[in-house]
DNA sequence: CTTGACCTGTGTCTTGGACACAGGTGTAAG
DNA sequence: CTTACACCTGTGTCCAAGACACAGGTCAAG
């Protein structure tokens, strides 16, 4: 599981290897023309919230919520208390970026993993699931059309109408007047 | 502005002729064939918020929602506490609902009012804030036409796929392969 | 009198983070 | 060495529009 040498296609995409000079004390090693990234500071080729975040694309905050509901348990450097995000973190972390774009709940995408961490196939519950919210997201769909149909309706409508002052009956006759 | 004599198609649905007197001390005056109800526990026509909610349709929660903002402001009956919903407020929360089913949100149906209070024409802003809200609308619809897009896509992919058991790289495959 | 339906105010919950805050850490410049 | 500054920690609060819960008061019917 412990690697010295990294293989950046393997883990990452190639920028890792400017990227990791940043502030860890990784050391150059050999004169070869390719030289190779070697951590000596991380047994497990850890890296910070921010490094993390950078690496999926999100914000420090994204990382540090899935980090506080445990969804991430990246591991502390004793000495200064800093959190330190493995490969597993790095690719639980892109699991759950993947499934929030297919619409699983943070909940669901909970579910999900726990039957992974038990060596169990996710799958019977990632096909009920997406079920379950693909109803939901049909639902949503026909609402928002609805309401954008009436709002592009009433902007027209409204189009023709004269500004108006309110009477004891009347807020705004323009809001009242849309019958649909 | 007080009316001891109710004009049904005036304010309220004809149900109101049987609402009314549920719980409320109303009599029925005259002899003649269309009994008229006459109010004469409330002055201005008040009803409780259960009746008021169901007159609109909504729970007592929603009526009490926009009562803990302000934007309904009902009396209060002194001997007992309850409060005391009138015309104005059922005309306001009337004009709410016809909003919100307009995509306003609650903090633009409170500008709104305010400007209504004052006697002002709250139309500019009325056109001025629908228009946020549908472009605000467009982009979440064509979010969500995305999202169910994708879900949907997922789904037929994954008919043709079997189920698999995770692995140190692989929480699931099908999530995962789903690229896109 | 009791039951049950109604009422009150207040507080908490929902989503998926975003933002704030108080305080600790690491590093480079002066 | 000091100081500045960027980074880190945990925790708490906020968002929208109500829904729900809770403790306690009120009212009419049986
Ligand atoms: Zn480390
Ligand atoms: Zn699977
Ligand atoms: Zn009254
Ligand atoms: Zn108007």
């Amino acid at each position: 599981m412990t690697k010295s040498r990294i293989n950046s296609s393997d883990l990452l995409s190639g920028l890792e290897l400017m990227i990791d000079s940043y502030q860890g004390k990784e050391q150059i090693l050999g004169v070869n023309l390719n030289p190779v990234i070697v951590r000596l500071s991380c047994e497990e080729g850890c890296v910070k919230v921010i490094e993390m975040a950078r690496r999926l694309g999100v914000t420090a905050d994204t990382v540090r919520f899935y980090t506080r509901i445990k969804i991430l348990k990246p591991g502390k450097n004793k000495t200064n208390g800093y959190r330190e995000y493995s490969e597993n973190d790095y690719n639980r972390l892109r699991f759950v970026l993947s499934a929030r774009q297919l619409g699983f709940s943070v909940e669901d995408i909970q579910e999900i993993l726990n039957h992974a961490d038990k060596k169990k196939s996710p799958c019977p519950t990632v096909r009920r699931l997406i079920d379950q919210r693909l109803n939901e997201t049909e639902q949503r769909f026909a609402e928002t059309l609805q309401l954008r149909e009436r709002m592009q309706q009433a902007v027209v409508e409204w189009s023709q109408k004269p500004d108006k002052v309110p009477t004891g009956h009347m807020i705004c006759h323009l809001i009242e007047e849309f019958a649909q």
